[in-house]
DNA sequence: GTGGTCTAGACCACT
DNA sequence: GTGGTCTAGACCACA
């Protein structure tokens, strides 16, 4: 599950999960999330690292909490998320991946054969 | 040119930089590059980071260095890395790139429309 | 009514509406309380929650329990909260806003007009 | 400087003080800021206390750091900081405080006498 | 030297 | 039980 090579910090990959879990429905809008502790011990992580991830999502009000209670997911949080990702994956990503692939010699038809 | 906020290091945006001139064909198998210092220069960096990146690419046999003279893009420069960068971009960047695409409720021809 | 994500407790956030009943004159000292259950559920928050407010309250004299009746608005409470409220203000609230404000370039006839 | 009772945790107490340096030119933008290692040691504070405020800051655009060489005051950030603490002052602030202020039976005129 | 991440473990306030 | 803050100290990559 978590993968301490990578290069992208633990926290973050975390963090990526949790948004996962909403694009893919699996943590409704509303719903009470496991707690810090919980994550931290299913995924092997210090409970600081494990509240980073929630730390960042809050910031940008994917998530929220009820002290003493716990983190829910925020009412919005799908859309929210699923647009922040889409952006990112359109003004990023695929640029990124067109201009690496065309470098390459390739075309999206090769990419089909790949997949 | 550089991103310096970005999670890339330097170095590697540098050594980046210069396997592209060499896909590109701007820079020919045989030709000298620019001095360390030139490169330090143009993309406002640090020498040792602009030197690092020589650095690496030697290590993989991209580079060659004469003592006194230059750094020089090797023979066979061209296929080397051509061949890397394609392994690294089939086995890594079009897995992820397929996976966020499919997340995010995308398909191949979607992006045909996005490039 | 009750903000669960402010970084003021919420039995404080409680005991701070029912000190403004007070000073608004709306509960008349020596009348009966709304009971800790009715609290609770208008404010939707744990019984446990809103007990802790009127205990605090209790240990300051400005609320009175009698058991197995409920919560009564103590006499002099509202002499008491004014005054521990007024203290409160020129000690600490005042010089607070004072510094904030000139820090920011207003003056207290800016402050005027903002009102 | 840092107060350790303060119910305001200490992070933030310390962006405070950054945003106070820059508010007050004492920063100016484009210049490099003490590292995280001489905040923490002269606020006799963590390391990763000190570096907490400079994240929060990092997260809204104020400070820029370059890897491996320091933090730096953002181009634009005198007027994002100033902006944006009116804003919360106008917004927040000033109501709060005039609110409490009319309950507590003073106005504007008494705070003169009281600042 | 710089920032960045992570752990281990403590302590606190809140529900 | 929950989240939140903080410390101490380690380790890493980068310039």
């Amino acid at each position: 599950m978590m993968n301490f090579s990578d290069n992208k910090p633990i926290y973050q990959q975390i963090s990526d999960f949790i948004c996962n879990q909403i694009l893919d429905k699996k943590w409704a809008e509303g719903g009470r999330m496991p707690s810090v502790r919980e994550i931290a011990v299913l995924m092997e992580v210090n409970p600081n690292t494990a509240m980073r991830a929630f730390q960042t999502l809050q910031d940008i009000g994917v998530v929220e909490n009820r002290r003493g209670i716990g983190h829910f997911v925020a009412e919005g949080a799908y859309d929210a998320v699923l647009t922040m990702k889409r952006k990112e994956f359109i003004e990023t990503d695929v640029p990124q991946f067109i201009k690496s692939m065309k470098r390459l010699g390739y075309n999206l038809d090769d990419i089909k054969g790949f997949a």
